[in-house]
DNA sequence: AAAGAAAGCGCG
DNA sequence: AAAGCGCGCTTTCTTT
């Protein structure tokens, strides 16, 4: 409940304010309790209260926790609780557009509302999505891509390691893990495979070693080193994100699998955090790219098969590595079928795609 | 009163 | 000096 997360946090703070006001936050938090500041990052208008900053705090005092459950708790009702009933329909259907030429990567963005962020990672914010539910006599049908980006990163990188680890159907971090700690697989521990699905992810989106010890809490020596080990275990990889960087450089953009370019102006910008956030850009855009092409090819082929073989099937979203459909019940698990073997084979590549497909009433339960 | 910046956070 | 890509939405606070 709400208000009661609001009497508890004011009980700590001695004072009623506005929770939801990060300069009062910080007041409350570094003036009135004196919590310490050290390795607490600064904005433009003074100390962070970002849930990052907040979780240096956590076993310093219990308002922490408090206010991280307000703010759960808070976001799933003002952003979706309380706004997405009134935009449902006389049918008991919301709508979304899905804009086309937004995103710089050349993926879909969806927005009136945005269907593409619908909580999930957290247990109360799924429930959010059981409200999504099929027409009377339908069910819905999912197709999730495993691992895309990560996959095209190999592809892109044409590291052999890689890929045939991908192909063997063996885990990602785990074997990542094994090499990076010269451990055999049965020996790497959840720590160790945490740290290197962090990197596996973190890499293609340009990540440092600051980056990597802030969300790891590796120190940045530790992260240093693990990334120094990575790059010996992942070579294609480094020269591929060097070669891309160059290419930009020299170019001016930087392009997908198939061609389509994004201009990249601040590639040789003589500010340094513009030049640098240019080259992350420019290492993800490929990839990032190269994954939204091949869905809007899946989308089209699924689409024609789907509506010569199904009536009342429909396409009803799409969120960057998945596609989501309605169908009559007793169609489901062909549509399911179509899906999978559509996406997976949608373009000849020297890795194996992976989709895993579900069926449900509602979205919840995919 | 409206518009914009900043902070924060939901998803992939 | 900065430190992880791509989005859209809500709230607070400031500027016009």
């Amino acid at each position: 409940m709400i208000s009661d997360y609001e009497q508890q946090i004011y009980g700590y703070a001695d004072k009623e304010f506005n929770i939801a006001s990060p300069s009062q936050l910080a007041e409350v938090l570094f003036d009135g309790l004196k919590l310490p500041t050290n390795g607490i990052k600064k904005g433009k208008t003074g100390l962070s209260t970002a849930a990052t900053e907040l979780d240096k705090l956590r076993n310093k005092h219990p308002i922490i926790d408090l206010i991280t459950q307000f703010r759960e708790v808070s976001k799933l009702k003002n952003t979706y609780v309380d706004t997405l009933p009134s935009q449902v329909d006389e049918q008991g259907r919301i709508h979304t557009t899905f804009n086309l030429t937004v995103a710089q990567t050349g993926r879909l963005s969806s927005s009136d509302p945005n269907l593409q962020n619908i909580p999930i990672r957290t247990e109360l914010g799924r429930r959010i999505r059981t409200a999504f539910i099929a027409g009377k006599g339908k069910k819905l049908v999912s197709a999730d891509y495993s691992q895309f980006e990560l996959r095209l990163a190999a592809v892109l990188a044409d590291d052999k390691q890689l890929i045939d680890i991908f192909n063997s159907g063996a885990d990602i971090h785990t074997e990542t893990a094994a090499l990076i700690y010269e451990r055999e697989e049965e020996d790497v521990t959840k720590q160790m495979r945490s740290a290197a699905k962090t990197i596996n992810f973190g890499i293609i989106y340009g990540m440092s070693p600051h980056g990597l010890s802030v969300a790891t809490g590796m120190t940045n020596f530790q992260a240093a080193n693990f990334i120094d080990k990575y790059k010996e275990v992942r070579k294609p990889i480094f020269e591929y994100m060097d070669h891309v960087k160059d290419q930009a450089k020299k170019d001016g953009y930087v392009a997908t699998l198939f061609g389509r370019r994004r201009p990249m102006p601040d590639i040789n910008s003589s500010n340094f955090a513009i030049r640098q956030g240019a080259e992350r850009a420019a290492i993800n855009m490929p990839i990032q790219g190269t994954e939204a092409d091949l869905m809007k090819l899946a989308m089209i082929k699924v689409d024609g098969l789907i509506k010569s073989k199904f009536k009342n099937c429909n396409m009803l979203l799409q969120i960057h590595d998945s596609i989501l459909m309605e169908c009559n019940e007793e169609d489901a698990n062909e549509v399911a079928h179509i899906l999978k073997s559509t996406m997976e084979e949608i373009y000849k590549l020297p890795i194996k795609l992976d989709v895993d497909v579900s069926i449900a009433e509602n979205w919840g339960e995919l």
